[in-house]
DNA sequence: GTCAATTCACATGAAAGAGACCACGGTCTAGTG
DNA sequence: CTAGACCGTGGTCTCTTTCATGTGAATTGACGA
């Protein structure tokens, strides 16, 4: 995907896609790059630092609950205050360690089993993934706290996701820990995108969770501009960008509630546009078309590795959206679902299932699925294609092509 | 014409089952001394 | 005697099904003006 340019190290390839890149350190516009400095999150900064301090000093911190936008700089905020903590109790020689376990990653950590079983991997012990009584899980975890006195920071990312899935137990565990077992101390940084989340905790966790709270505002226009800047200087070669670039990609990051992330990710596909290109600089109009390309390339990702069941169902929408100003129904929807699948030879769901199905394909965006009352004609779902007609035609066939056998 | 009751076609929730996956402990087997 | 193969048990997890309950407005039909 990424033939990075590591200086001196020509393979092959590089030698061909490299002339003319307008890239001179791609990997500083990708979402896992670390960077120095975090401009624009001075406040929040100062603000987890000042929480953290007592575990210099040994003393337990409170638990830290933190909240903003996607894109908001969370994550690299809390990475970078956590690293420094950890340098700062090396320098201090105090016992602590951080761990760092976001709760979404690739679906491994994502139940309560899963979160414990990484927490004491993270901390040295091996867990199977599965397969043991969770309480054996925690009580290994346990054993591997309590095996030097210590002080812990957990940091738990995108926390809404165990907490909608399993419910609050393992923070409401998580939390007691202290209670029990004097020997290591505990304190927990929650890291969430839903300011809601909170509300939807039980009160005993909510109070011991979020002892204190730190919100991320989005940023703003400007903020972006600066934080595209200060990446661009070294992920692009002098002067390849035009006029206006930055700016434009900036306005469009603010426009759906400042999210950083997409930003970068435009400008970093903008560049690889003019690649393609073979323009020497990137231009405005790349952008535009970087926007479309993201778009596409996400849902066609997201439609390919969807199951087949799935991908039937989604399958009939298509078929059925051709001239329809009034939206499509569940009931046609699984009509043809059906036969579709009696046709390949595929068995067939309930229409409870293909149900929460289409809910599914809503909250990816693929569709707008809206519940509207008919009256008299009952309740249902109103769906309509939210792929721009343009991407349609490849889908259908991606999806022709996956369906039949 | 007005108003409450009815009714439809699903939505939404809860519970439970099926099947995949996995670790663990016990038993069996073959190889070794 | 021991290492490794094999098997049964008991656990989690995901995807589904089954059963039950909920729901919002068009329609209906009774009623009064």
């Amino acid at each position: 995907m990424d033939n990075l340019d590591e200086k001196g190290k020509e393979t092959l390839f590089n030698i061909f896609s490299r002339k003319e890149s307008v890239f001179f350190n791609k990997s500083v516009l990708q979402s896992s790059y670390n960077p120095e400095i975090v401009l624009h999150r001075e406040e929040q900064k100062k603000q987890i630092a000042n929480i953290l301090t007592p575990t210099l000093r040994g003393d337990k911190p409170s638990n830290i609950f933190i909240y903003g936008k996607t894109g908001t700089g969370k994550t690299l905020t809390t990475r970078y205050t956590t690293q420094k903590l950890t340098e700062a109790a090396e320098r201090e020689r105090c016992s602590l360690k951080v761990v760092y376990v976001n709760c979404k990653l690739k679906r491994s950590t994502d139940t309560e089993y899963r979160l414990i079983a990484q927490l004491a991997r993270e901390l040295g012990k091996d867990v199977p993934s599965t397969g043991l009584p969770t309480e054996e899980v925690y009580r290994v975890f346990l054993k591997v706290l309590n095996a030097q006195r210590m002080n812990y920071v957990f940091v738990l990312d995108e926390i809404d996701q165990i907490v909608s899935k399993t419910g609050d137990n393992v923070l409401y565990n998580l939390t007691r820990i202290n209670e029990e077992h004097t020997q290591s101390q505990i304190s927990v940084i929650g890291i969430s995108n839903d300011i809601m989340f909170v509300d939807t905790l039980d009160p005993r966790v909510r109070s011991s969770l979020s002892e204190e709270e730190v919100i991320f505002p989005p940023y703003n226009a400007p903020q972006i501009q600066s934080i595209l800047r200060q990446r661009a200087e070294t992920a692009f070669n002098k002067d390849v960008l035009e006029q206006g670039v930055i700016e434009k990609c900036a306005a469009y990051a603010a426009r759906d509630h400042g999210d950083a992330r997409r930003a970068l990710e435009l400008l970093r596909v903008a560049g690889e546009v003019a690649d393609r290109k073979n323009s020497k600089k990137v231009m405005i109009e790349h952008i535009d078309e970087a926007e479309y390309k993201i778009d596409k390339d996400r849902v066609i990702d997201i439609i390919s590795t969807q199951p087949k069941q799935y991908q039937i169902v989604l399958y009939s929408i298509i078929y059925l959206h051709p001239g329809r100003s009034s939206g499509i129904f569940t009931g046609e929807v699984y009509e043809l679902y059906k036969s579709i699948c009696k046709k390949s030879n595929v068995s067939v769901l309930t229409q409870r299932r293909v149900s929460d199905i289409i809910s599914e394909f809503d909250m990816l965006g693929i569709v707008n699925a809206k519940v509207i009352s008919k009256g008299r004609y009952g309740r249902t779902r109103e769906i309509s294609l939210e792929i721009p007609e343009a991407t349609l035609s490849k889908i259908k066939t991606i999806l022709e092509e996956s369906i039949r056998i």
